[in-house]
DNA sequence: CTGTTAGCGCTTTCAT
DNA sequence: ATGAAAGCGCTAACAG
């Protein structure tokens, strides 16, 4: 049996003997026909399965219902919770998500960009693939030349005049400092021949992110008089590099006193350089920013501040909705803090 | 600033002297213009900052490069993995992915093929909230009678007649039973007095996934002389209920032999009812469908049937290609087989 | 190689 | 309360 060719407003006009406005307007704005016009069009209608065109809508108002989320990893669990809670507010305000995963590829990140403009997207909230400030991709102008609402996520742009919800990393990191003093710095005296070593397992070193979290540790060490020595690990946020570095440090310096992984993979990068070493995770305090989930099942306890993910995915679909609404508004930054789980 | 209207062909072909038609095929089809007129056209393009209205286009050719994805739960770690694979490989050949999560509502699930239906997708890769014989929902005529190609991914709808890729539940099945015959029922003998005991944590009874992994458990089984009585608890893929029930299983019956979880999820529920009754976990032997991620850092062996998530979803998107490519093609399914990590 | 015409499906005028 | 006509932006089909 051949498919039938589609069903469009005009087949369904014709089966009830009107024509073709009567029924859009049934449709689209009841009140506006008469009740027994309308329901005799809305029988037909399903009877016939008749399907609204969203292109031929979209075309018609040049506005649509689609909002892209763009990210360079939807599999990352914290994204994953963001992609979750947008999606479920954006069905809320009968809005689709087209989804593009960039891979950390800047010509990905760029075409997404482009077809998210082509299908006249009402909204982007996007994660860039690097925070870094000399990563400034062209389509930063088109994007402020056109009239979507854009939203970053996370990562922001170095300098691109968008509204965008963040992290707190500053105070994630005062966070981060404040629990080693407490738990284990306590004993840390002054001592400029042996002083305590903290090494941290970043992000990328021109990562904004990375550097106001070491930024937050920094601070809050220098606001003591324990001679912490802080070591940075510059890394990419994924999980080999931080193992191999963190293994390569311990060979060379021995055991620090504590080991701060800036997100998860690092974290458990720096786990399993510890695990390599023969050394066991309650000998060694690490501490991390994200949680390492389901570990407390096994009595693992791994500090950590934990960002709800799923709160800042709804706060940037409001602020994005917000800006569709009325794009004269201006740019906002919402800060989401994070909290200590120990 | 107020925003440009938005470039359209005609303002690219205005601004270098043409007609329309001609910007769109140097744009489109450039072997057909003169090699001079279509650099003219590109650069008035570019300098305009032209974007392609993909829904006029969509209107025109009645096709979209648009593929939906819908799932109960983007945020579960085996799905993040599928779509990843979906979503690179959907680009690759020209396709964006339109996500919906349904959140496991049917009316949300019925909605999004609507929504899919009304952008014209060429395909759906669909994961419906339930493979229960008694889930029928009514979209499944309307999508036959479309011409959207559509494959099922992981669980499938009863008795509809799509293509799916599917994992082998019952193969699943057997290996977890043969690893427990030879590791810990190994030593186990006929008797019917105090025969060895295996507790399996399910899904939903009439889950078909569920009902095939048990019974490749159970045909295992029936193969050995080994006395094994097998305690199924059902539940619904999540964790909460597998604690529970594995947590007054434990109090009414005591501890098993050994427990077999049917996810990730559930295996989770069973550890922490497990934790909670202060049975260690290499006292009590768990198994699992689904890794349960990074444990092995701590040196935790909870043995697994493993599936490839990434390799699932391409096959899916191939599966879904070949058919939007010809529509007559037979259905077909593929099965991914599992292996068993320990 | 380039232009004319027409139409995809829907909805916004402006009538009736 | 309903209808006629026009057009959103793009591209087949058919000229030239």
């Amino acid at each position: 049996m051949p498919k039938n060719r589609r069903v469009t407003i005009a087949d369904v006009a014709a089966r009830v003997g009107m024509t073709n406005i009567t029924v859009s307007r049934a449709l689209n704005r009841p009140e506006m026909v008469k009740a027994e016009t309308r329901s005799k069009i809305e029988a037909a209608a399903s009877e016939l399965g008749y399907v609204p065109n969203a292109f031929a809508r979209g075309l018609k108002h040049s506005e649509s219902r689609l909002i892209g989320f763009v990210t360079a990893s939807v599999d990352n669990p914290f994204y994953a919770e963001m992609i979750k809670a947008v999606s479920r507010h954006a069905k809320q305000h009968n809005y689709a998500i087209l989804l593009f995963d960039t891979d950390g590829e800047a010509w990905l990140e760029a075409n997404a960009i482009e077809t998210l403009l082509s299908y006249q997207a009402a909204g982007i909230i996007l994660s860039p693939i690097s925070d870094e400030p000399d990563y400034r991709p062209d389509y930063i102008d088109r994007l402020h030349n056109s009239d979507v609402a854009v939203v970053q996520l996370d990562r922001t742009l170095y300098n691109a005049d968008f509204s965008s919800v963040v992290l707190d990393n500053v105070w994630a990191g005062q966070c981060v400092a404040a629990h080693l003093l407490n738990r284990v710095f306590a004993e840390t005296r002054v001592s400029a021949e042996a002083p305590a070593r903290l090494l941290i397992a970043a992000g990328p070193e021109q990562s904004i992110i990375s550097r106001e979290r070491l930024a937050g540790v920094q601070t809050t060490l220098a606001e003591t008089d324990r001679g912490v020595a802080v070591d940075v690990l510059w890394g990419d946020y994924t999980l080999e590099p931080a193992r191999d570095d963190v293994g390569a440090y311990i060979e060379t310096y021995g055991m620090p006193g504590a080991i701060f992984g800036m997100n998860q993979l690092i974290t458990l990068g720096a786990l399993q350089a510890m695990k390599a070493h023969g050394i066991a995770p309650d000998t060694l305090s690490v501490i991390s920013i994200d949680r390492l989930p389901y570990l407390d099942i096994f009595d693992i306890r791994v500090p950590c501040v934990v960002h709800d993910g799923f709160h800042a995915g709804q706060r940037a679909l409001e602020l994005l909705l917000e800006r569709i609404a009325d794009p004269e508004l201006p740019q906002q930054t919402i800060t989401v803090r994070g909290e200590l789980i120990e």
